[in-house]
DNA sequence: TATGAATGAGGGTTCATTCAT
DNA sequence: CATGAATGAACCCTCATTCAT
């Protein structure tokens, strides 16, 4: 929805601004971010901003898909090779991918939870997430129908965004043994309902 | 800390405002909430507002800790039962009560998420959930290791985040389904564990 | 102009508040002062401040009056023994009253500057003092003209009042040396001006 | 320490800012003033103002350097043609100086005086004061010792902070005359002690 | 008379957004 | 396209003062 550019220098404009904007975001969370910091930091005018991201919420789901589009990318590879791996392994890697992505994308924490000014892109992101789990789900065990494949996708994305939560917590002490927990829980539940 | 009214009219305003802070917060999130509109809808002034909780984060603090009072003493009330519960019905009490605390009190989403100003108080409060997870836990398996009792008590209060924030997202098309793949695996999981 | 207080626990309220009161301007200065606060210091509740001094205004008077009391005394005293000092002495005296009085009531300062919302009394303080060292000058040169003894007074509370500013600022360096230089030119003056 | 304006139309705003800033903060006091009025005066809005004074703190800084700037350049002046001057003159103009930057900026009193949220810089300008003076001094008198030369320096700003004072305040009777008197006690001294 | 709750106008400040240059 | 000045509604919070108990 942002306005596409035209030329190369606009190009790496929009970059810079989606860089200070996911940093901002991830340091302050969407409400307390000012359109003028992020424009600061990435060395533009508050006006240069504006014209590539005409409000904070376009800024914001520009960001946003940047990651998405990494989220849904390792899935949709995921799901390409499914068929080739065993259940746990298959469990161990959705357990541990979105996990990877907040660690490696600090501003996805502050954007996707439920609230915000977001509300209604995040059903739809939560919807695409099922339906690519499942797609992976569905690579490993096709013979499933399609409302269990719905409720166990549904159930391993809880577990996901559980662990991220659970690894992005450094408070918590024995954090490393209770992801173990979890993560044996999902393998345990996956291999058997995969099988 | 907000300074305690000592007459029976404080206390039935402090009452008020509370009640009214927790439906503004649930409504509109910490940030989007407004004092004014809290002391409207508690029938009180802004400055009667401002007595009582001299901040905004005092006022939240103030709702934070009253659904934090109800889910403890919850957790106490466990406890004290746990060793004449079998395992599986333990498991789906723990794992319905972060839930069912949270449609009672649907200020408790906006609030207990990891964000926002209360950064300093949300580290004390999972923790104190962790002490209270692990004692009821412990009063049915008193034989456990205190390093694993703390790895169940962890994992078990991320099953039972991720239950409450399944079960408030009605747009999600199979939810029941998925909650009860979710509570099977806890049981089974905490069945085995606690034997 | 504040209620005179009836019984012996009211005096001792009357007292307890000037004194919080005289703390809390000499601290803050008149504008940031608070009612609140000076009740708070005084161990009363601001209900009972108010039952002795409708105002702030009122209050700051009471605290102004009592110092005020002791400067004009002081001045009273000294117009008594003027005739027995000899002229020198006399300039001496006069130099460091206000200096003194200063130190000796920090909320002075605070509240006697020509500022605030006290302009009309001020006026009608400095005529005072004005007409008090009038009057201890004259007792030591009673031959002197009025229009005389006017100007002299006036120079001479500049000089005090100078005397008291550079006194309480310790942060300029070498004001003792300062002090005495003054201290001299007032007393040459003076000496010349009542042989 | 504001936001320096980068165009033609920003100077000019700020030039309008600092104005009636200064008109405000004369007939209000530093505390009584609003921002509000400020930028009403000036004919901006309350955004503008706070554009390029982002604090009341700042704009009174603002307003307080204006007319520093021109204190300071006439005591750098005076520095220079001191030399030049008999000590009974420069005497003179050093008495005048302060009292006619007040009468030209009626905003000084407001600022200068020794309270207020500026207490940090008011030692600074003291100070600066100060060594101004000293300089002039010196620039008559080379020979005098350092510690000479700060007590003079010292006692010198007094006395003309006197009459700076002593000229603002039409209501005293007489006041031409004790100017008088005191413009003959800095004249006397400073020949004596320069000579 | 003492207390503490109530009031609400007003203050400083923020920030998303617009627009002239 | 870039820039930076302009805008103003809205926000959190303060505090002198009043009043019921």
């Amino acid at each position: 929805m942002p306005k596409r550019p035209q030329r190369q220098r606009g190009r790496e404009r929009v970059a810079a601004l989606l860089q200070a904007g996911a940093a901002v975001f991830a340091e302050r969370g969407y409400d307390a971010a000012t359109m003028t910091e992020v424009a600061a930091r990435a060395g533009a005018s508050i006006g240069s901003l504006y014209q590539f991201f005409p409000t904070k919420e376009l800024l914001a789901a520009g960001v946003l898909q940047e990651y998405l589009d990494g989220v849904y990318r390792q899935l949709e590879d995921l799901a390409g090779r499914a068929g080739a791996l065993p259940a746990a392994q298959l469990a161990d890697r959705l357990f541990g991918l979105l996990a990877a992505a907040r660690a490696a994308y600090p501003a996805f924490a502050a954007l996707v939870e439920g609230f915000g000014p977001l509300p209604a892109m995040t059903a739809d992101i939560r919807k695409e997430m099922r339906r690519l789990i499942a797609a992976v789900l569905q690579a490993r065990a096709p013979h499933l129908a399609p409302e269990a494949l719905q409720a166990l996708a549904t159930a391993t994305l809880q577990m996901m965004k559980a662990a991220a939560a659970l690894d992005a917590d450094a408070s918590v002490p024995g954090r490393k043994a209770a992801l173990a927990e979890l993560q044996a829980m999902l393998r345990d539940y996956l291999a058997a309902q995969l099988s």
